[in-house]
DNA sequence: AAATTATACTTTGATGTCAAACTAATGTCA
DNA sequence: TGACATTAGTTTGACATCAAAGTATAATTT
């Protein structure tokens, strides 16, 4: 038995990340979101944070390429969630906007995240949930650090 | 300021993974493994582990649908780094088997592996590295409780 | 033993994702 | 002001991914 990869802390991350997701579309689809993948949750969750952005001020937000920031948003336009507004003092780039549809789901995403949170953490300490918050960015810093690029 | 979703840790996760998937390909490239994601990373590291696999336990131990898994060694045979071998107990199935050219590579994954550790976890002790696996042991089986589900 | 069910893998179709090339608007600098 | 570079967004092409349907073999049931 080798003893380089256990604990396996990247194969962990993974994982959690693939629950995550799969729980995120579950609830989606109770709540009547079809046809939603994880991405589009993350374009609608910084929109209710934010408020109306750019297509690259959210592209930089939810950390994915331009170009899959325009097919997420004109699937989300197309399904009647968003819509777009020219920016008047810069033609080239536009808003992206919630429509009424999108706001009537934004109690309820923001219960499921809630309850996501709730059971990814259950039993664990106020302490427990900071040491192990400082505990990934850590790993986020030692990351950065060591190619030494911005974000 | 919403309280919720700070600290907010499926967004770190995510970073994480993306991070660390940044991390392999940009390695592998390193060392002349070019066309290669994360994905064929993860099957040559298996079979570096475990042998020759069928594709069922491969698709189980890398955790992606049998679908895909026939597309990655597909993808990977066509490069030259796998061979299928007739399973002749079972005439359903194949082993999916590593050639020299990925023996070859053996060594400088298995370094890369230990690198991107040690990148990951540095200024990390034992101690810390065993508290934040066992956090995210945690994670995983809140999930699974929850959902009632087995893997 | 024949019919049914289950299993291993492939194929197909849909979609998220990225990188690179493209377009249009803006900024810069000579 | 006019050439050049930069930027915001779109388009295109390649590919990972999954779900569902399809195919061939194995296991089970009657």
């Amino acid at each position: 038995m080798k003893k380089l990869l256990y604990c396996n802390i990247p194969k962990q991350i993974s994982v959690i990340r693939r629950l995550i997701n799969e729980y995120l579309v579950t609830e989606m689809n109770k709540i009547g979101m079809k046809n939603i993948v994880p991405s589009h949750g993350d374009i609608l969750i910084t929109l209710f944070h934010h408020g109306e952005l750019t297509l690259k001020q959210l592209s930089f937000k939810i950390r994915r390429d331009k170009s899959t920031v325009t097919a997420l948003v004109h699937k989300l336009i197309k399904n009647g969630y968003l819509t777009l507004r020219p920016n008047e003092e810069d033609k080239r780039s536009k808003y992206v906007c919630l429509t009424e549809k999108a706001n009537t789901f934004k109690e309820p995403f923001i219960s499921i995240s809630n309850s996501m949170n709730t059971i990814l953490l259950q039993d664990m300490s106020e302490e427990d949930k900071k040491i192990l918050s400082k505990y990934l960015v850590k790993i986020q810093e030692n990351f950065l650090h060591e190619g030494e690029k911005e974000d």
